[in-house]
DNA sequence: GTTGTTATAGCACGGGCTTGCTAAATTAAT
DNA sequence: ATTAATTTAGCAAGCCCGTGCTATAACAAC
């Protein structure tokens, strides 16, 4: 009886809509009737798809950590699963690379990204989701460190829940500096800095 | 004729109801009702020191940079100006701290440095602020990294100018952790990191 | 005390917001 | 064609917002 039910799809293309406005304008000018007007619908649609304007949010902040745990993980299965190849080192690189807004879409992902953590500070309902996604990075990020330590990339001594902290500090620092002033941070910049700081971290010196 | 003039301390004090407000509920919640409220007035009288709700938050901002500002460089003083005791290592890790949000103090300022320059990203008034605090830290931050060069305290061939930027995202890094997950990034983590971080640049390794 | 400036108080307007609601249109199955 | 559900459309209520006003209170200089 029901017209074809496309329901999740129809959720994913409004919760599509609010990233595109966050990214443009901030997270305080995604109320339902900008969203509306950005997904070419009416608030009434919406709220037919949503209950409410923070379930919204929600999804929308899941469905961009979905997003970016999806582009990251692809690499990192690549990197870990496999004997892998011999350009582990480079490998290891990109995948931490891709924490990092370096182009269009990882830029456009980090912004938001940095709206909606930022916004769970005082907004508790992002919480879940805003830990959620700090701690996968971390775990990710020390997972790399250890099998990297274990193949002999980086020395044996290293404390590496204390680098995994600086290294995601690093990253994080970067990402914020990228998006806040990326005239100042440019790709390049952020690049070179991550090199230096992997190569830094492969000579290896006394931890303590 | 006026009655006496204190219109200045007046508004430092309106300007420390929103950093209040701001360190509590968000940026979003610092209206001129909340803000008059906060600090124990009318909205009129707000709006008597204040032409309008811009211009309020352009104050508080600048005041909370001034604020940031003097404690650092009350540090930076004392380090750099005289020949310096001998425990030049010490001092710059305790100048780099300051960036931290390592006692309450900090933690307050930091978290409402960060609501100020997100938000200055969708928020053109807000830039010019954001955009010195970014540079005078940096420019602090190189100028400490320089001195410690020249002194001997880390090694001659390292790039400066990249080291400045990877120091100076690993502190807002910290930063950010610190702010966003207090619990995931305690005071002594940050520390230890930094402790960390300023070993490895004392140890240095070939910049290549 | 009178005067003139500053400070406080508060009302009213217009606008944006979310939400609850009803009514119409659309469409697949019967 | 009829039916019944989903989807769309849109109105009204209630809240909070910033701002422009006017009126009252406080106080230093004369």
């Amino acid at each position: 009886m029901p017209r074809v039910v496309v329901a999740e799809t129809r959720r994913q293309d409004v919760a599509q809509a609010v990233l595109r406005i966050v990214g443009r304008e901030g997270l305080e000018s995604a109320s339902l009737r900008n969203v509306a007007q950005e997904a070419g619908l009416v608030i009434g649609s919406v709220r037919h798809y949503f209950a409410s304007h923070t379930e919204l949010m929600i999804f929308t902040m899941e469905e961009l950590r979905r997003r970016i745990d999806g582009r990251i993980r692809s690499h990192a299965e690549q990197l870990l699963d496999p004997d892998a190849g011999i350009d582990r080192r480079a490998r290891t690189e990109e995948l931490f690379a891709e924490f990092l807004p370096l182009d269009e879409t990882r830029r456009e992902e980090a912004v938001v990204w940095l709206a909606f953590v930022t916004a769970a500070r005082t907004r508790p309902e992002f919480r879940p989701c805003a830990r959620r996604m700090h701690e996968e990075a971390r775990e990710l990020i020390g997972r790399v460190l250890l099998e990297a330590q274990r193949s002999g990339g980086i020395p044996g001594d290293l404390d590496i829940a204390l680098e995994t902290q600086r290294l995601a500090a690093l990253l994080d620092g970067l990402t914020l500096g990228g998006v806040l002033h990326p005239d100042l941070m440019p790709p390049e910049d952020a690049r070179a800095i991550l090199h230096r700081h992997l190569r830094a971290l492969a000579a290896g010196q006394e931890p303590a």
